[in-house]
Parts: structure tokens; sequence; C-alpha cells
DNA sequence: TTCATATATTTGTTACAACAAATATTGTTA
DNA sequence: TAACAATATTTGTTGTAACAAATATATGAA
């Protein structure tokens, strides 16, 4: 559905207006698409990132500091979503030896055996994805996306 | 600056993955952004697309739910969004004559002045834009977004 | 050493988001 | 004309986001 259609507004005042309006109604878009699959496990996007960058650390230790330079949703609330894992038992943390200001986040087991459950869903939605656009569309629109962000 | 780059992850699985990360990484960036303008006045981008909504009926009155359909972002909670702007005294609130369960909401000379001192940095933003995307560019990037979301 | 400064994370507070349930009005139909 | 369902908005609750301030550690200079 275009985007005129979806918020119902037929003119913008210009092209760059309107992109800017469709990437944030896409990525509400994706967010809801996306939560309906987080609700039943009982965690945000937010937390699915974090244990992701844990994750990609495995079997070595990430700080609070490092995850948040790569996160996709830069806040300074990284203490919290930490808390959130680790009361489900995904993450461990430790004070870091060799700089005790850092803290050391691990995945678990638990984690690891999360992240395999969880991402079954997403594999299905991009699999829509593949009928919606073609692989150099895809291509196309991250380029124009990193563009569009200098 | 490339997706990989900004948030440190060299591969991805495949295009389509790429993109939806770099939309919801975009749309991150564009709020930070544009959370810098809102500050200084004391509200949040969606009390900004409400009023802005609102300010399209001008001079004729809206209810909540037709706001809720054309928002950027669906949220079921238009009316704490309306409780703000009324507080600021940018709209106002009646109750229509013609359907008693529904809520006229009508902008008031405040918040037509408030639109066209916040409207400013925006056009700044978009003057910058037009230096890193031609205009054919924007284009192709709201085409691509709106395949993307079918 | 001691002080100031920078770094890394946590904590406190306030406002907002998400979800469910409640309230009020209107339309329908038996 | 009750009774029931549908519609439109509000309210309550819980968790999270945003911002500032606090705590703790490390680093460099006098």
């Amino acid at each position: 559905m275009k985007i005129e259609e979806a918020i119902k507004q037929s003119k913008f005042e210009n092209s760059y207006q309107k992109a800017i309006i469709n990437i944030i109604y896409t990525a509400n878009w994706l967010r809801d698409q996306q939560q309906e699959t987080f609700k039943d496990y009982d965690i945000l996007p937010q937390h699915y990132n974090v244990l992701r960058i844990v994750n990609g650390r495995y079997p070595n230790a990430i700080s609070p500091g490092e995850i948040k330079e790569v996160m996709l949703d830069k806040g300074n609330d990284v203490t919290r979503l930490i808390d959130k894992l680790v009361k489900k038992g995904f993450v461990k943390r430790n004070t870091c030896e060799s700089n005790r200001r850092k803290i050391d986040i691990i995945i678990t087991k638990e984690g690891i055996n999360f992240l395999k459950q969880i991402s079954e869903p997403f594999k299905k939605q991009i699999q829509l994805l593949t009928k919606a656009l073609h692989e150099k569309d895809a291509e196309k629109l991250s380029n124009l996306l990193d563009k569009f962000r200098t």
C-alpha cells in the first residue's frame, strides 16, 4: 500500500518529507509486526537486540558500553535491559577483572536456546518478504537508507 | 555511513534481514535527530504528529478515532496525547453534537502559531537532506518502502 | 601521593507506551 | 422497548524510555 493511502494524505510538501514520513511509518509497521512475535515470549525487540549482540561475542564477554555502541536503538538504559535478561536467566553479569568499571556480560545456555526458539518466526517473516521484493531491490533499499543518513 | 559500519556488523544473513535492520536503525536515527528539536518545545514527535493532523482539518473538527486511523505510530493512546495538547492550549475538546460517543478536537490559534514556529527546524533538516539525496532517489526510496510493506 | 578529570555503569524520577478493562452512546432485533 | 452487540473514548496498571544525577574506578599531572 502506498504511503499516501496508508496515512490518508494525498500530497506531501516534497519527496524528502514523504521519504521521512515513509521511513517512520514503515519502522512502526515493522515493530508492530514483530511485537506480535515477541509478546509470546515476554520480551521486547530491544531485549532481543541486546541478546543477539551478547550472543555474537560468545564465548567471550561484552560490556554494557560496548553493547550500547552497536545497538539499533541507542538508549542509555542498557542496564535495565540487561536486568531483565538476567532475571530471565539468559545472560550472566560479572565484574570485569581487568577493568572493574566494566561489567562482563555473557550469554548462558538458556539464552542460546531461547535465541534458537525465537529466530524461527523471523525467518518466516523474511520468507514472506522475498515474495514482495527482489533481492536487488532489498540491496537498493539499504543503499538509499545509508545515503539518507548523511 | 553504511549500516555495516554503523552497527559494527560486517555480515548479514541476507539482503532482506539487512534491509529490515537498516529501516529500524534509520528510523531511530531520525527520531534522535528530531528529538533534539522537540525537546526545546516540550513535546514529543507523536504530539507533533497529532497536532498536524488536527491542523489539517481546520477549521473543522476531528475525533480521536479518526486521528488514530491516520497516525504514523498507531497507538491506542490518543486520549493522553490530546490531554497534553489541551494542557498546552493547542487544541480544544468538545463533545460532538451529532454523535455523543465522539469527541470534537479543534486546533486553537495558539496551536496554529506553535506549528508555524516548530516547522522551521524541520525545513532546515530537509534542506540538508537535499544535498545527500537527489529528489529521484527520495522517490525511489519511498517506492521501495511501499513495496516492502506488503 | 593527591587532586582533578575522564570513563563505565547504576539509580532515581517523571512521562510515556502497551494492554486490558471500564464507561458511555448508538444501532439492531426479538 | 428491553436486551444485546457494536462503537468511541477513557481510565487503570505495569513496564519501559528519557534525562539527570550519583557512584565507583581508572588515568594523568602537579
